[in-house]
DNA sequence: AGCCTAACTGACTGATCAGTTAGTTTTTAC
DNA sequence: GTAAAAACTAACTGATCAGTCAGTTAGGCT
């Protein structure tokens, strides 16, 4: 791997557990095994390091779920509801640097200010949202799910979806002992009124 | 008010708004316009100054849902339900610091070395999680809600809430314009199949 | 008045930080 | 082989920061 990698992954792991601030290029460059200098031979500031970070992590979500969704066939939308709630858990586990990062407050502050960030973050948040409402209207259309707005209640799923995920990496709740209840109330949001489930 | 107040209260924007890192004490002394010397002699260091303020959040909070649940009177645990959502909401608009803060990454990792930190989080996210149990345990009890695991059930729902919350904070989402299919799914998920709703 | 204590302050300090500069080493291309 | 380009570095800088110190001021009590 190129050094310029390792910085990046590096970069990843410290912005996600110490947060932008919190994260020193002297630390960095000691992690790596650089000069500090190096750093901004690769990125010209700490910010623009952030930018390629997020991005890299943006590059990784989409990767992951274009993967998972792109093999895995699903006999109908409540069960392909199902695998993204098991998937979205599983990669917020497999990927825990990810998902704090997003959980910190920093990203969405520089996207008021930042083109690129923003773009970032919109490029994640609608992968999400999207797989959540693919997998609802594919319901409504073969009658496994009931009638709702698509999009709202994917939005509604991602938050409570996210939202334990937010818990368990902030020590408050373990999502593992939720896993049944949370899938359990997923089907509830997701109910067809018309048939037992 | 004092000027010990003073400080408290503009600490709370400012770490709610600019991070823990990010909040200088020049910058709030000079919002305060007391020199900085004065912030340390009424609070000992800057993270005890966190504390101070993330122990006020928590008082208030406590405040406001005890007042809130001591007056209003509720037809069943369905319409405390409802209630309680309308009040998270109501209150993450009318006291949008509080819960900006709580977004924040850095209280949950003070927690894992701080006991006065951890005990402050725990009573704010047993206040909100004892309210919901409480009013699916009643729900349970007059028969508008369906038979489920007050305590996880409970836990879900902060987290749907709570992540509508944090989308909107995070300029993500607006959380009005989800309030109506909020309200629904939460009565969805608290669903009692044995007679309409 | 005199005294005591709590509240407050201006001026300072040592540490840390992001970022620069001027230069060296390594790789690539011919 | 060699020249140019890319990768890398040690040493430095100016700014900012939390926290200190040596005092001054304001208000209550006798």
């Amino acid at each position: 791997m190129s050094k310029k990698e390792d910085i990046l992954k590096a970069a990843t792991l410290l912005f996600a557990t110490n947060g932008f601030k919190d994260t020193s290029m002297a630390e960095l460059a000691h992690m790596t095994g650089a000069a500090s200098a190096t750093i901004f031979y690769h990125f010209k500031s700490k910010e623009e390091l952030f930018l390629s970070v997020l991005s890299s992590v943006k590059d990784g979500i989409l990767d992951e779920f274009s993967h998972y969704f792109g093999e895995k066939k699903f006999a109908n939308g409540l069960e392909m509801l199902e695998g993204t709630v098991s998937f979205y858990l599983y990669l917020a586990g497999n990927k825990a640097e990810w998902f704090l990062l997003l959980h910190r407050y920093y990203p969405y502050k520089l996207a008021k200010e930042n083109n690129a960030c923003r773009h970032s973050l919109e490029d994640i948040y609608n992968c999400f949202v999207d797989i959540f409402e693919k997998a609802l209207v594919q319901g409504q259309a073969d009658g496994s799910i009931g009638k709702l707005s698509p999009r709202k209640t994917a939005l509604l799923m991602l938050s409570t979806v996210d939202g334990i995920v937010r818990f368990k990496n902030c020590d408050l709740y373990d999502a593992g002992a939720l896993y049944n209840e949370l899938i359990a109330t997923i089907r509830r949001m997701a109910a067809n009124r018309n048939q037992k489930i």
